[in-house]
DNA sequence: CAACATGCATGCATCATGCATCTAGTTGTA
DNA sequence: TACAACTAGATGCATGATGCATGCATGTTG
């Protein structure tokens, strides 16, 4: 385990740090993230879902029912915007919001048919623009690229939450 | 290592397709890819240069000088926000602004020695989280990782680019 | 019951963004 | 040369997303 300390001596100046036993590919990572943050922000995904929208409706998919706190948490983002989101999604028919049978002040927001449907649909562009992507791949690589993604991804998220709580 | 793949097949119905040759994994890259640009987002990076402003520096750290113009281009942005963008960076002292000597109207846009070292600062502290959290990986998987990454980034841009053309 | 905490909504200010417009400089053409 | 069309960049304006402070209703605890 590599500590603070650690850490600190690698912002120093020297970036081919020896006790880096990646340093030459993890430059071209960053690169590569970078460019898919941007690709991202960039509306490429082709749908009609606005971001926040898109990850609001997957956040009650994967979740069932949550309350608006624990979409706020999710989201990182502050509870009045997501109760804003919430009021549009309604007005708009994608969710239900029920109130909490457990606690009064609270509610259940939870996707309506029609929010599933909308979901499914940009999912599946999104899904079309993928594959068309990965044309040419072999069954092996992408499974790879699968593999290693899904496992970095859990370590960063891992980490980002073992940083926030410090 | 249960991929994001194999949580996803206990949540959704069964939304693969079977014309597409891949179809386990897309969905489970996908899921990745948007987890990775949420954390992107969430500026989980660790320093103090906003997004846009990152953006941009390291924009011009790769090319030189650029125009306003070629700037936006890159950006995916309109002319006048990155205008007002590099006014703000221009008084912040991280560029610097001269007229360009081929046409009275444009100006070269680069980075100055303030900004440079800022944006080497920034990208020291993304490096940094990054390499903590390939700790553990064994050298073939990080470069694994590289290849496939750099590989999917290229086809998404080349993709994409040939559907803005369209 | 009183005091405090919590979930959500709303008012307000801030900021990024795009569009329309403006100015200054450039290019093409009669 | 003179004049029109065009282009680079800046600015006014409206919009939309966001966070903070606050208010209100409800819940919890002493």
């Amino acid at each position: 385990m590599q500590t603070v300390r650690d850490l600190e001596r690698n912002l120093g100046g020297d970036t081919a740090d020896r006790s880096d036993p990646h340093s030459p590919a993890v430059d071209s990572v960053l690169d590569a993230l970078m460019s898919i943050g941007r690709l991202m922000r960039h509306r490429v995904q082709g749908d009609h879902l606005d971001p926040g929208t898109f990850w609001l409706l997957k956040t009650l998919l994967g979740s069932g029912s949550l309350r608006v706190t624990e979409l706020a948490g999710c989201a990182n983002l502050d509870t009045s915007t997501v109760s804003r989101h919430v009021t549009q999604l309604d007005r708009a028919g994608l969710i239900h919001r029920t109130p909490d049978p457990q606690d009064g002040r609270a509610q259940r927001v939870e996707l309506s048919e029609h929010g599933r449907a909308e979901l499914q649909s940009a999912l599946t562009q999104r899904r079309a623009l993928l594959t068309r992507s990965l044309e040419g791949w072999d069954d092996a690589d992408v499974e790879q690229l699968d593999v290693l993604l899904a496992r970095f991804v859990g370590n960063i998220e891992s980490l980002t939450a073992e940083l926030e709580q410090a």
